[in-house]
DNA sequence: TATTGTTATACTCTATAACTATA
DNA sequence: TATAGTTATAGAGTATAACAATA
């Protein structure tokens, strides 16, 4: 026995909580649209910054390049998105969603705004603190 | 293009920050100790709650059985805990760290408050606040 | 040589479900 | 028949590294 408690130990209840919240989120969209969390990811960051090369996409979203580059394969051969070789810098791809992506993307973005409307209101006033420590913790050392 | 904004959005923010913190602090013991996470759960709930079934980690740490019992087989070859069989119930295994596994944990324990303190220091006063919102958005609906 | 993206590999997780032994 | 635990399997996720094309 000791007096280490797991429950307020803070990497398990963030990875706990992170588990639920993906699984709970991902349950709104995965059998609907038929992506994946991956997918998603890149979708939405298209969706939000407009045409990216998967180096820009790996380094905002937190995957690496191959899991980049699998989704993007994945998207395109579905049609949500179409790839392009750089004019200039030929080793570039210039990921660019369709228009059915961006469909797929004006839905999605109603789910996902209602689920975080749902998880701000069972947070209440605290949500903006959860916010702040995030912010907090997420800032990296490295660079 | 949209105004939908993946860095405001809590599931992709909670599961990059669990994957931050989790591979952090797993560096801290998995190559010294030799052990994974679901088996560091296992052996932080063991050490923490004194000897338990399978089911019981499975319920209370946020894993399978299957893993549950995985982790405890390896954990059992690798001598850090014991197998007895439950004298009424045969159905039922006890789980009980060796007094290696106690051992082990005992550093573990100095290693986890010292990532844990280093965690809370970052976050300073708002530190309160992430536990307060981590406890809530825990909360089950199930049962 | 260095960089971008793709592909390959291997290992861990996750989710199920089949299976056994006991109850 | 229900429950506790084990084992099997397949699908994601993660981490590396080799590789081809381009710079």
């Amino acid at each position: 026995m000791s007096d280490f408690d797991l429950d307020s130990f803070i990497p398990y209840r963030l990875a706990v909580l992170a588990g639920k919240v993906s699984r709970e989120f991902s349950q709104h969209y995965s059998q609907r649209f038929g992506i994946s969390r991956a997918e998603w990811r890149v979708v939405a960051h298209l969706s939000a910054a407009g045409p990216a090369s998967v180096g820009e996409i790996h380094q905002r979203v937190d995957m690496d390049k191959s899991r980049v580059s699998r989704a993007a394969s994945r998207l395109e051969k579905v049609g949500l998105l179409t790839k392009e070789e750089h004019p200039v810098d030929g080793r570039l791809v210039k990921l660019s969603l369709t228009e059915a992506g961006e469909a797929m993307m004006q839905e999605l973005e109603e789910v996902a705004n209602a689920y975080q409307a749902e998880l701000l209101a069972r947070l209440g006033p605290e949500g903006d603190a959860l916010f702040a420590s995030v912010e907090r913790l997420g800032e990296r050392e490295d660079t």
